[in-house]
DNA sequence: CTAAAATATGAATATCCATTCTACAAGATG
DNA sequence: CATCTTGTAGAATGGATATTCATATTTTAG
């Protein structure tokens, strides 16, 4: 009849999380460093320092780490740009914003977005089987967030009449190469961060110089 | 003593030629279809009506298969847009002339760009061995091919004073991530190389209505 | 036409690795 | 303390597939 009592199960419950946890976070560097089809589950398991057997006490298989990975630092990822846009005013700073928070996300988690770059432009059709549903949502959703932004600072004539969506594809765009860019160079004096203004300004403003 | 006439074997190059182009458009489009690591040399030989065997009188291995593919096609298109950058008068129509270039090479390549876009932001570090050298060095000249474009473009007072090749790369993270969206919805309808109008007025002119 | 050289073949080999399975240990329970 | 439950271990299994190699076919040339 189970001791019911919550505190003992809680407690393993949190001890549960904090192995899976480990492990994700030890897959992280490993799938960062060489990917997916070079990683292999004997490494995770000694980077994890578990035996192989447990990982898949955690874990279906392979794929089902590198998905719980990615889906729940996007789904982190979206949540901020979310609060980003909210607490900006303009429709010019909130652009700025969203810049600002996907750089600093970066450069916080640059383990994962050497994953998360080569996900969206790539693995979407190598490891494909279970992703459309929960990693491509979320990075449609981050598309969309932006886009509708865009629209309304195109109907309060902040912007020009652009194709929202496309737009913001291109900006996402511009954003990856940068990102990317930046993480293979490593170069620990360059701040990453610091690169959102100018990147703001090229956006909103152009490389031209006569408006 | 060998008979030592050209044309006699210069036959057997063309046709050794073809037979390998006719290996590399089998693999072009299985590797674009299913990745690298996805698609077995079983299935390039069939599509190429070759026995197994018969790759590797052509091929040292599956790698360099990929790799020939893509640093084929990379150098053509550093080719054509190299063109384009002299044909063009002003900076800003060089930009423009650049943008034109790399749809339309998209749109003519389409499963070659599938691939090269995951290249660029992924398989670099995952099929790594022997990158470094070809395909990574021809994408880097493409991108100083634009930084140098925009310097030029900064020195006549044409664009604004921003650091060229930050730019560049800016400029090619828009048009990739507008490409390959482009192939992965694959509307029939929706022209590629039309969007490059607005691609240039974006990046040249910025979102936003005040100069 | 025939022998030698060059090509093509695809079954056999060897390697790699995700996943499973049986045995062992630690901890809970009464 | 004995038993039962849960967690951990890592060797064994099975499947996949890149690469090789002995054989067969085609082409060349005398």
């Amino acid at each position: 009849m189970k001791t019911g009592s919550n505190p003992r199960s809680e407690r393993k419950q949190r001890e549960y999380e904090a192995r899976r946890e480990e492990i994700l976070s030890a897959a992280e560097g490993l799938f960062s460093q060489n990917g997916f089809f070079k990683t292999s589950m004997a490494e995770i398991a000694e980077a994890a320092q578990f035996a192989m057997g447990t990982l898949y006490k955690f874990f279906k298989n392979k794929e089902d780490i590198y998905i719980s990975l990615v889906e729940s630092k996007v789904e982190e990822m979206l949540h901020q740009l979310e609060q980003a846009v909210r607490r900006a005013k303009s429709a010019d700073e909130r652009i700025r914003e969203v810049i600002r928070v996907k750089l600093a996300f970066a450069d916080q988690n640059r383990d994962f977005f050497r994953i998360y770059v080569s996900e969206w432009s790539g693995f979407e059709w190598t490891v494909k089987s279970a992703f459309g549903d929960g990693v491509w949502k979320r990075y449609l959703a981050q598309i969309d967030l932006v886009a509708n932004l865009i629209k309304d600072g195109i109907k309060s004539g902040e912007f020009q009449n652009v194709n929202p969506k496309d737009t913001s594809l291109a900006l996402h765009g511009m954003l990856n190469s940068t990102i990317y860019v930046w993480i293979l160079k490593a170069g620990p004096k360059e701040s990453l961060v610091d690169k959102g203004e100018w990147l703001g300004n090229l956006f909103l403003g152009g490389l031209g110089t006569k408006g």
